[in-house]
DNA sequence: TTGTACGCGTTATCAG
DNA sequence: CTGATAACGCGTACAA
């Protein structure tokens, strides 16, 4: 027994046309009433509304699109928003479009995965006012991307959160990563840290090199040893802190354990506590650890992590606000970087004061 | 000094007429080569493809979306994905869209907040091919959503992640919450605990009495003291776990305090394990504590969290399939419930064994 | 104040 | 195999 007529879709869509005729008027008129802007006869007006109120009438905005030849959305790509640092830039992003009276479209693209054509074909074939990239992109091999941003470039503002390139044909919003890295040896090192390590991401690749870079400026800045022992690639979650912390650990005598750990971020700062806690290492006091992204667990950890902030919705927040801009005033591409910001918790032992260490 | 021609979109915008008309043929020829699907002389075919190359043309899905008055695409309505529950759902649901070849369009629609006309206007006005709201929604009071969703589904089919209600017109997923903490309680019930708390969500209202109701009702089964003092309201976060602690227990001395704690959600079991900590107890021998939801986190507290999975995933893939059927085959509502299932971690003393408890 | 007619970019239909 | 032409639903000149 089948369901009849139980949406309105199912029906015969209602139109414009369709007001228009039953209130007597044209198609102009009812335009006209909707968007309030021209004056028409209050009585004429009334008879209008009151169609439209009957049926629920309510314009199609794909027919609005084709008119004015554009969407008001902005396409946002990330590699997944399950991972909550782009789930808190996405939120900004969206956040900030709406206030503009856009909206965004999502866009998942698996960090790891070649860029397909397909994916660059779609952002196109809808005619989107703008696309912002957002990193995990750059933190490693990604083939065809560059070539995707700068034919994508052709038909839309684009803006990339990441370091900008050679031959990247778009507006770059980054952090200065290596004096980030930099910034979290050094607070360790106050805190009389001297054998720090560096755990997950990826040190020659992309953004990530950046960190590594800054990792070993700061040991050389700072005249500590720089021990290739210490450096513990990976990959960029949970697991990833675990692993690190396994092979770290493992291949050295307890006397040569670093102090002090810098994960590449905090989920992979959470990887590593559980692994240390494992172990039956005390926090802080056998080992200190810092994260990066201030994320919203930073503070339930146990013991709370100290972070590095990135400022993420700023980030979003100058991307749409740029993707908008350059649309209308058509901006030639610039970059544009923040500095990132140590959250001191109590995961490097600052409560406990500066400590003479092995 | 203003720059010219940066955007393809700035220049004249390229039309299926233009390619027409620079290969030498009609429209409707240049839309056979490009479908693929008519015959058309191969030499024909190739000059088409050549121009559409050459300028890389790519048809506007505007306009087509306009011509089959469709628009592939599903609105899901969510609190906030940044809640990692929520994230998860999410990309279960986005995953499942586009291998069907659909879209998805996020709306974020913050709990507390009255339900606007405008968000349902704006989802019609789409033309969607679907909506899919998922809770969060029920476990507040939502001034307007039920009259919202009953106007929308008479646009396109609905599909809602919440318990069957009178008079709400729509395909409903569920859990049984009921059994899902009568569960919790009796897995804590096993392990030797009597004095047992629940905080956190709110136990009056919505889905969340099915909660409340389910710890009552479990208590009672047990024939265990059901004491008002042990039901501690506030929230769905962190931070709403933390103060229930802080109020659950300044307000009892200390002998009659419980041994083990039911959290509404995960995030709020992250904040109460937290003041717990703060308040010196040892986890999980003085406290045991529950949540629910399974995050990625559950794994990474100390100690780890064991939850109750409602398998988000499932129900988000459930829910595309449902929307995507109901709009071909015109299924009538009906409703889907799901059981959540156990995973244990150490969190409630699974390892210490069954304990003879105050 | 109101109506007519056309354009927006595609696809589909129907001749040829 | 190919080309006109009519939809699709709406906004907007332009005319009345």
């Amino acid at each position: 027994m089948a369901y009849r007529r139980m949406y309105k879709s199912m029906e015969k869509k209602l139109t414009i046309y369709d007001i228009a005729k039953e209130a007597g008027v044209s198609t102009a008129t009812v335009t006209r009433v909707m968007s309030g802007h021209a004056s028409v006869r209050p009585s004429t007006r009334e008879k209008v509304q009151a169609v439209i109120d009957l049926h629920g009438y309510t314009p199609s905005a794909i027919a609005q699109d084709l008119e004015n030849g554009k969407n008001k959305t902005i396409g946002i790509i990330l590699p997944e928003i399950i991972n909550p640092y782009f789930a808190q830039l996405f939120n900004a992003a969206d956040d900030e479009a709406r206030q503009s009276g856009y909206s965004v479209w999502l866009n998942q693209l698996p960090s790891y995965e070649r860029v397909e054509d397909s994916l660059v074909d779609d952002l196109i074939r809808r005619r989107l006012d703008g696309a912002f990239f957002m990193g995990g992109i750059w933190e490693t091999q990604r083939p065809g991307l560059m070539e995707a941003i700068n034919r994508l470039g052709q038909y839309m503002p684009i803006v990339a959160l990441c370091p900008p390139q050679a031959n990247l044909n778009c507006i770059c919003l980054y952090n200065d990563l290596t004096s980030c890295v930099r910034h979290a040896v050094r607070h360790l090192h106050v805190l009389g840290h001297r054998r720090i390590a560096f755990i997950g991401g990826s040190l020659q690749v992309g953004g990530s090199g950046a960190r590594g870079q800054g990792f070993l400026d700061e040991l050389r800045a700072l005249g500590l040893p720089d021990d290739p022992a210490y450096h513990h690639e990976g990959g960029f979650d949970a697991e990833s802190g675990e692993r690190a912390v396994q092979r770290l650990l493992s291949g050295l005598e307890k006397s040569r354990w670093p102090t002090a750990l810098v994960a590449f971020n905090d989920l992979v700062a959470l990887g590593a506590i559980k692994q240390l806690k494992q172990i039956g290492l005390k926090l802080p006091e056998d080992m200190a650890i810092i994260g990066c992204d201030n994320q919203f667990f930073c503070t339930y950890t146990d013991p709370p992590l100290t972070s590095m902030d990135l400022h993420p919705e700023e980030h979003a927040r100058s991307a749409i606000r740029e993707l908008l801009s350059a649309k209308d005033h058509n901006t030639p591409p610039f970059n544009l970087m923040r500095d990132a910001t140590l959250v001191v918790r109590e995961s490097c032992g600052a409560k406990l004061g500066y400590r003479k260490m092995g």
